[in-house]
DNA sequence: CAGTGAGCGAGCTTCCGCTTGACTT
């Protein structure tokens, strides 16, 4: 039986459409995109591997020619494509009609190579029986500008990814990144951060009273409306009183402020000076109020809300409503679009009528246009699914999955609700002080008549004090000129504060008004930032860790252009022109790339970076120079140098707590850290024969423990110190096993010449050391428990230069077909290799000892050989190299893990 | 940031955007 087959995006998609088109119909789903540039060196083809572009995956000598390849775990989803191709007498692309849909349209075609049949491109933009059968019956053409504009912007990410990243292990640290979308973020939140570190407090007063709009008691009967009503001190002799917002960042008021800024004296000596005053009515304005409802929500709303709300992170928001969607409760959660469907907005609007009422229904629908500038608009609004939507009661949803449901419901029907209308106020009421000056208090009230949409669903807001929409106060009745008087009157004093730190929500918001990511990705964002250890969260507050300083410093500087707010949004102008077909691709990212008259290009300035000081990067001065004292970030952290005791520069080192936030680093808290250095000391207890503290540490070179000496000892006593073993953590130490270290070297006995065998720990591990002779010890508990026998049976041997514990091969493989020579497999320090003796290679990602073959291994040792034989370390500086591997190790130690897990699960797949 | 003695197989980290399971506990 051949039918027509349907491709779209989303399996979700496929089930619901597949209902729709009916018999003859096959609707399958790609599952987002098919191909892509491979992710790592063991994805990449080995035909481009060796290329000098190879690690980009994109020819940028021939016109960027990007190299794409099947993910692995993709590879059966493609076959079972092409399975289904095959009965099939039509094809039908019904991607997204975005920019990145119409390029997985094309992937799918480049891909799944039809032959002899008809290829049609099919885009909807609502998910209904009638829309679906309407794309079907009006297919287009692919659209390949647009492919072209997907493909600039893939491979422009990548370039700017894969070469600013390694700039930044080469001089800040191994295994960072750096990125269009991730740098700007993190710049973000370094920036305000900086700016709160800039911030000065400014301190002002006012006034604040409860004043009785009836002093002579009512006019009989009740008071029509309220009797008490709170005031500010408005001006005092014509001129405004300051108030927070008449104060800048440097804490002096704003050059054009004409204000009169109270102090704590002046505003109690008015409060004193007010006393007997009594006040009328100087003016009473009202102003019509009116809001119209918030629009339906796009990804980005609903994250804020949910957020706001229900408290939910942005990856839980997006995984609930995954959820939702999934099951066919909610349309599609990452979206740019306001609009709803028309049947969408029948739905809501019978149900304001059901639930609220006729006089709730605005007479016409809604529409809402679109905020994003660069919205794609693939998909409608987020709201419920459905012609006619479930109340949430209805759904029998329970617990996270309830409540975001509500929330959409509740604000897809408040859209199509009408405006609350009412009635804003505000009144001034005069008097004169004591000492003569004339004073004027301010009250404002709001009164809603109609709460139109606001019966339904009210926005949350980021600032607490903030009003909320519905938020009424209530005045009394007054004219102008009536009587008023002071219940109670107070001074109060208030500070300006700094900008607030960005949570997920307000990060990803502003990331929008930039242009910056896509509704897809403004959850994973806040990942990457995360897990590089740019920002780290307290609370809900996004912290900028001191190492994003060094990098942003660095980005800034050398890459000023690439980390400028504006970059994507520039970017997207020139893929919108690209999409037009009024802008060629290949000269943009040569533009890019290669530099033109007005910009530098990338490759010139990543090679371009001699002048970079790696040092100078991670340091930044705390407070003045006088102070003389700086912030460092090292390996292990940021830690604080400053002058020592005899005031030599910078002679004393401390550091920096993690969960410090660099605001809350001022000089007095340097200071503080500074005079007790013990920083992460660990107490381990006092040695019961020196009497001294043993203390726990982590150091330069590791964990590791040491004892405290007094004040008065002498200069020249040094304190003695253990390494802590591999198996033992700064967690777990005893005072025991540090005293146990701290004896090191252990004495085991003396040799055949007479010269004393000792066993301790060194930088290579274990080792045995006799005058100048040492020995490396397989293990670390050989330190303690090997004897003397033993000892001198290991320097009865001769000293075996290199290969010292060279196991036995872990497998033989056979003799090399070229060399001839037997090939082996074994365990060495970078993990398991290769060798014919004269050539090593490492086993790659998806090889193991259990599974190699002959062929592979000559495969292996063939590249190697092409490279020809290994080099000492020749043109970067020894120094730098030393530092930088120490940091490699760390990092690919955890990372290595990670990766293991990964292969497991696409192995047993 | 503590200070102790060799001599040796490198290879990998990373981007942004589309999408879901699959994995483990």
């Amino acid at each position: 039986m051949s039918h027509k087959l349907v491709i779209v995006e989303s399996p979700a998609k496929a089930r619901t459409i597949g209902g729709y088109l009916g018999d003859g119909f096959v609707v399958e789903s790609s599952i987002g995109h098919i191909r892509d540039l491979p992710n790592n060196a063991a994805d990449t083809p080995a035909k481009i591997k060796d290329k000098p572009w190879g690690r980009l995956a994109i020819d940028v000598d021939n016109g960027f020619q990007p190299y794409y390849v099947v993910p692995r775990d993709k590879k059966s989803h493609i076959a079972k494509l092409k399975q289904l191709l095959k009965d099939a007498d039509e094809l039908y692309l019904a991607t997204d009609g975005d920019r990145e849909g119409e390029a997985i349209a094309w992937h799918l075609l480049d891909e799944l190579k039809p032959k002899g049949i008809p290829v049609k491109r099919m885009v909807f933009h609502e998910i209904t029986k009638a829309a679906i059968q309407e794309a079907a019956a009006h297919p287009r053409e692919l659209d390949t500008d647009l492919v072209e504009a997907q493909e600039t912007r893939r491979i422009l990410d990548r370039l700017y990814g894969y070469e600013v990243s390694p700039v930044l292990w080469r001089k800040v640290m191994s295994g960072l990144s750096a990125g269009r979308v991730q740098s700007v973020a993190t710049r973000l939140v370094v920036d305000r951060e900086k700016e709160r570190m800039a911030f000065k407090v400014a301190s002002y007063w006012d006034l604040e009273g409860t004043f009785d709009g009836y002093p002579g008691g009512y006019p009989g009967g009740a008071p029509p409306g309220v009797r008490m009503f709170p005031a500010k001190l408005h001006t005092v002799d014509g001129t405004r009183v300051a108030s927070g917002t008449n104060f800048g960042a440097d804490g002096l008021l704003k050059a054009k402020a004409d204000v009169v800024h109270l102090d704590q004296r002046r505003a109690q000596a008015l409060v004193a000076a007010l006393a007997d005053t009594t006040y009328d009515v100087r003016s009473v304005e009202a102003k019509p109020y009116r809001r119209s409802p918030y629009p339906p929500f796009r990804t980005t709303t609903l994250q804020q809300e949910a957020s706001r709300k229900l408290g939910m992170s942005a990856s839980v928001t997006m995984s609930v409503a995954q959820r939702l969607y999934e099951n066919g409760f909610i349309t599609y959660m990452r979206t740019d679009s306001t609009t709803l469907s028309d049947s969408a907005i029948g739905a809501a609007r019978s149900q304001v009528q059901e639930l609220y009422g006729a006089e709730y229904l605005p007479d016409a629908p809604r529409t809402y246009a679109n905020k994003v500038k660069n919205a794609q608009e693939a998909h409608e609004a987020i709201r419920p699914a459905g012609d006619s939507f479930r109340t949430p009661a209805q759904t029998g949803l329970k617990g996270d999955q309830f409540r975001l449901y509500e929330l959409i419901w509740m604000r897809t029907v408040a859209s199509q609700m009408k405006d609350a209308v009412g009635q804003s106020v505000t009144i001034r009421l005069g008097g004169a002080a004591s000492t003569g000056e004339d004073v004027v208090f301010s009250a404002s009230g709001r009164v809603i008549t109609f709460h139109g949409f606001l019966k339904a669903y009210v926005e949350g807001t980021d600032d607490s004090a903030a009003a909320k929409d519905d938020q009424e106060t209530r005045l009394p009745n007054l004219q102008e000129g009536d009587p008023v008087s002071a219940a109670s009157l107070s001074a109060s004093g208030h500070e300006t504060k700094p900008p607030a730190r960005y949570t997920e929500a307000t990060l990803i918001k502003e990331l929008e008004d930039r242009e910056i990511g896509r509704p897809s990705t403004y959850a994973s964002i806040i990942g990457t930032i995360l897990n590089r250890g740019y920002v780290y969260k307290k609370g809900t507050a996004l912290v900028p860790a001191w190492i994003a300083f060094s990098v942003i410093r660095l980005l800034q500087e050398h890459f000023t252009r690439l980390v400028d707010y504006d970059f994507t949004a520039g970017m997207e102008d020139i893929l919108d022109e690209i999409a037009k077909g009024e802008k060629d691709r290949v000269s943009e990212l040569s533009e890019f790339y290669y530099g033109s008259d007005k910009l530098a290009g990338l490759k010139r300035l990543v090679e371009d970076l001699g002048e970079i000081d790696a040092k100078e990067l991670a340091t930044f001065p705390v407070g003045t120079e006088d102070d003389g004292i700086q912030l460092r970030v090292g390996k292990y952290g940021p830690y604080l140098e400053g002058p020592g005791d005899d005031g030599t520069a910078f002679a004393k080192r401390a550091n920096v707590p993690d969960d410090l936030p660099p605001d809350e680093l001022t000089v007095a808290k340097a200071k503080e850290l500074l005079a007790n250095p013990a920083g992460e000391e660990i107490d381990l207890g006092v040695h019961p024969e020196t009497g001294l503290q043993v203390v726990a540490k982590n150091g330069r070179f590791g964990p590791y423990v040491t004892e405290v000496l007094p004040e008065d000892a002498p200069k020249s006593a040094k304190p003695r110190t253990g390494s802590l073993f591999k198996s033992m953590s700064l967690d777990t130490i005893t005072l025991d096993e540090a005293m146990k270290l701290l004896e090191l070297p252990r004495v085991v006995g003396a040799g055949e010449d007479g010269e004393e065998i000792t066993a301790q720990n060194g930088r290579y591990g274990p080792y045995l050391k006799k005058g100048t002779d040492s020995r490396s010890l397989t293990s670390e508990d050989q330190i303690f428990g090997i004897t003397l026998d033993e000892a001198l049976k290991i320097y009865s041997q001769p000293k075996q230069r290199g290969r010292a514990a060279a196991a036995p091969p872990l497998k033989e493989l056979g003799n090399d077909p070229v060399s001839g020579q037997p090939i082996v497999v074994k365990a060495g320090r970078f993990g398991e290799y290769v060798t014919d003796g004269e050539y090593n290679a490492t086993l790659r990602k998806d090889d193991s000892v259990e599974e190699i073959t002959l062929e592979r291994a000559a495969e292996l040792l063939a590249e190697r050989r092409a490279k020809g034989p290994a080099k000492k370390a020749a043109k970067r500086g020894a120094k730098k190299t030393a530092a930088k591997k120490t940091t490699a190790k760390k990092t690919t130690t955890k990372k290595a893990a990670a990766k293991k897990t990964t292969k497991k699960a696409a192995k047993k797949s």
